[in-house]
Order: C-alpha cells, then structure tokens, then sequence
DNA sequence: CAGGGGCATTGATCCAGATCAAGGCAGCGC
DNA sequence: GCGCTGCCTTGATCTGGATCAATGCCCCTG
C-alpha cells in the first residue's frame, strides 16, 4: 500500500467529516508512512509524541523497564489509531509483530491550534481516550487478576478483535508469541503456556501448532476471566 | 470554598489564557460545585463522561472489579484534574480520602464542538493525556515489579507530591489507609504495611501514628523503587 | 529430507506474597 | 479515664506462580 492509498484509508476509517480542505492538506503534509517488517521497530523522535495509524499488520507497544523484560502496553491490528507517548519516566517503542504498514502523525500536528482544526483535536482528544480505557483495564487485569483470570481475558479480547476478520472456520492466528503474551499479562512464558494448556484441557479453546487458536466455548472463557458483564 | 471563588482557582490553574468570554460563561454554566466529606463518594450519571478539578482535598478514582476488593485507579490532590471516565466494562467512582472541594465538569461541555472552543478541546485532550501517562506507569508498576519496589515508588511519588507543599519540617500526612495503597498497588494490606516496616528498617523513611510518614533518603528510597532514572 | 535453532510445553522445586491468626495502638463515645 | 472499634503491625503457614531444567515440536536452511 502507498502513502495516497493509506492516507486515504486513515481518511476513510478515522478522520471526521466535513473537515476543511486546507487542514487535511496540513496533515497530509505532516504524515509519512512507513513499512515494517515483522520484528522491525519503529524509530521516532523520543521527545515527541505521535498518533500512528495502523493500516495493515500487528503490532505492540511496550515500555523499556530496567534491562530485564519490557512491559507490553497494548497490542494494536489493522485499523487501529495508536497512541505513541514521548519518553516521561519510561520510553516507549512501537515494534510491528508481522508486517505493518503505518501511517505516522506527530501528536502536535494534531493539537496545532486554529479555528478550523477543532475536528482534529477532538479526533486526538478521542483517541487518547480510547488508549486511557484500554490502559485503566490493563491496570485492572494486572493489579488484581489470577494466572488463569488474566490469559482467559486475553483471550477474549483477542478474539472479540480478531475473530470478526481472520476467521477461517473459526480459527485465528495469533500474532504474537508466548513470550509477548506474558509480557503483557505480567507474567512468564511458562505460566502462560500452562494455562493454555489448561483452557484446553477444560475444553474451552483448542490449539493447533504455534499460534493457531479457536475459542470453542466464548461464554465459558468469559467466566473465567472473571469479568461479571458491567450492568451491576 | 464557594463557586465563584472555586471556579476562579480553576480557571487561573488550569484553563488557557484567552479564551472568548463566552466559552468560559458557557463553561460556568454547565459546571457545578461539589464539596464531600471524608469518605463520601462523588454521585454521578454513569453514562457520562466528567473532568473534576480537585479545588481542596484529596480523592481515589477506583474501579469496582467483582465484589471482592476494588482496583484503585489513582490517587488525587489539590489543584488536580481529574478524568473519570464513563462506565464500560468496569465501573468507576471518585471518592473523598479527606473533606474535599470538587468541580464537577461533563466532558461533553469540554468537547462541545465549535470553532471558539478549540482552547477548551486542547485542555481535555491535554488533561486525558495526562492520565494516559499516569494510567500506563501504574500499568509498568503492577506488571512487573516486587512488593518493595512497588511501595518505594508509591512513597517516591506520594512525596514529590505532597512533599513540598503539606511539610512542616518535612513530615507529610499520608490521607488514605493501608488499605487503599494495597488496593493502589495490588498487594495486601499485610504486605502494604511489612514493607513500610522493612523501609524503616532500612533507614529510608520514619513513620509516626497511622498516617504521618516523612522520608529520611530519598536517592536511596528511589533506587528500592528500582526505576532507573530515565536515560537508557 | 536431514539438521539445527528457537519457541513451546511439561515437570520439579522454590519463594514472594497471600492468607490465617493474634495482638497492639490510636481515636472515639460514654 | 475506660472500654470499644477499627486500623495497623507482626508472626506462622500456605500456595500460585516464578525459576530451573529437560524435552518436544515447528519451521527454516542447506
């Protein structure tokens, strides 16, 4: 995919209507895309933040914590808008988990001031909602949750993202490894490859090789998770 | 505290200079006062979104998880903005740790589209942004940190905090229990209170009564916490 | 198709923190 | 001032998940 088509996707999926020609122009002009290979990370200005624009591909962000293992702030797939922050306490980078192609937006391009560009700060304003509710439920599955608790919610999310579009005969393939799932649970390889094992056991998803997955009972898995449906 | 004169320290902490009188009047209008007494919590539409800026007092954003112990999200001081989200999957609510002055602002009167309001867009954006960073660095510390460090950082954070201005000779006092740093921090209360034994131990901090504590070593406290300071 | 590297699974052991169980101490009402 | 209630602290034990250690299984390369 070229920049036109992609930018034309972002345009397409993400930008509000009626915005004026001249502003998306600007933003145009401010964006690049850039491909990734599977593996590859992206390389940005530490000190800026960025919005990018996911239009093909997998990917995660993590933060650097010490030498030992990185934290994984969220996994993203195609469509998804990421939000990249500039370095604070933690730096943070943006690494494609299969090939990606993505659309790159300095944060201040979005937030540049003007009286016809308030259709993008609320697209940003949006957006980082977006990521403030994913980062409280991260919060929450970390602080509180079991092994089990915390690979059946991820499951259930990755499903709930992925099995609209990937399903062949209901099966998904799974982007990341092992190794990154524990990453983001806060947990080990080890642990995470048990549990898996146990959903299966309890019949509640089957496995095929590496990262083929089918969740065969989605309530069931649910359950386990622990998450009583909101209502309340 | 009354309205117009916590509205004013609103607007001179925290709202953008130059913006149309009548944005702000607008502003005024769709915000109301709220004062809560130590432990009382903040009543409000589910479904909505709020911004409340902390005019005097503390307060914890918690999310209810099950009906075991809840997840608190964070913790709130004077002069803060507050982003309190609506409900999705988890509920969430504000709640006094001490007698507390709130004004409460739906996020839709700070998103109220409008080629004037762009100052008011870029401060919830900005305030959300805010959040974000505080929610993933909880995120990095419930992931993949000890006991030890976990307190060390709370107490690094809570100092630099309310360090400089509740000091009288270099003794602050901590508004929330045991308790609810446990339930900050996902560990127990038992745990919560081992560790400040151990710190004291150590010569790192001093603690007097329930809640008095003041911090003898900083550098030292800092490096329990285990974050190296940025750099990489 | 054989060999090899890397990830995943599985088993054995260990340990940090949870849980269970007493006390201790500040603050309150009487 | 006395007792009560509710935190907080401290100790003893238990356990879920980490760590250590093989082994198995994809998948790639030659």
């Amino acid at each position: 995919m070229n920049f036109p088509d992609l930018f034309d996707a972002f345009d397409a999926a993400v930008l509000p209507p009626g915005l004026p020609d001249a502003v998306i122009l600007r933003l145009r002009h401010d964006t690049v895309a850039r491909e990734l290979a599977a593996g590859e990370q992206l390389d940005l200005d530490p000190a800026r933040a960025y919005f990018a624009f996911l239009g093909a591909g997998a990917c995660k962000l993590a933060a650097f914590v010490s030498s030992a293992r990185e934290q994984i702030v969220s996994f993203h797939f195609t469509g998804d808008v990421v939000h990249v922050p500039a370095q604070g306490r933690y730096g943070f980078t943006l690494t494609a988990l299969t090939d990606a192609q993505l659309l790159v937006i300095p944060a201040e391009s979005l937030n540049r001031s003007g009286p016809d560009s308030c259709g993008m700060l609320r697209l940003a304003s949006r957006e980082t909602e977006n990521a403030l509710a994913r980062s409280r439920e991260t919060s929450i599955i970390l602080g509180r949750r079991s092994a089990q608790e915390r690979v059946a919610s991820f499951i259930v999310a990755i499903w709930d993202r992925l099995g609209a579009d990937s399903r062949g005969e209901g099966w998904i393939d799974l982007p990341m490894s092992r190794g990154e799932i524990a990453d983001s649970l806060g947990l080990t390889i080890e642990t995470v490859s048990r549990q898996f094992s146990e959903l299966r056991d309890l019949g509640l998803i089957e496995t095929e090789g590496r990262s083929a997955l089918r969740v065969i009972d989605l309530p069931g898995l649910s359950r386990c998770a622990g998450q009583l449906p909101v209502a309340a």
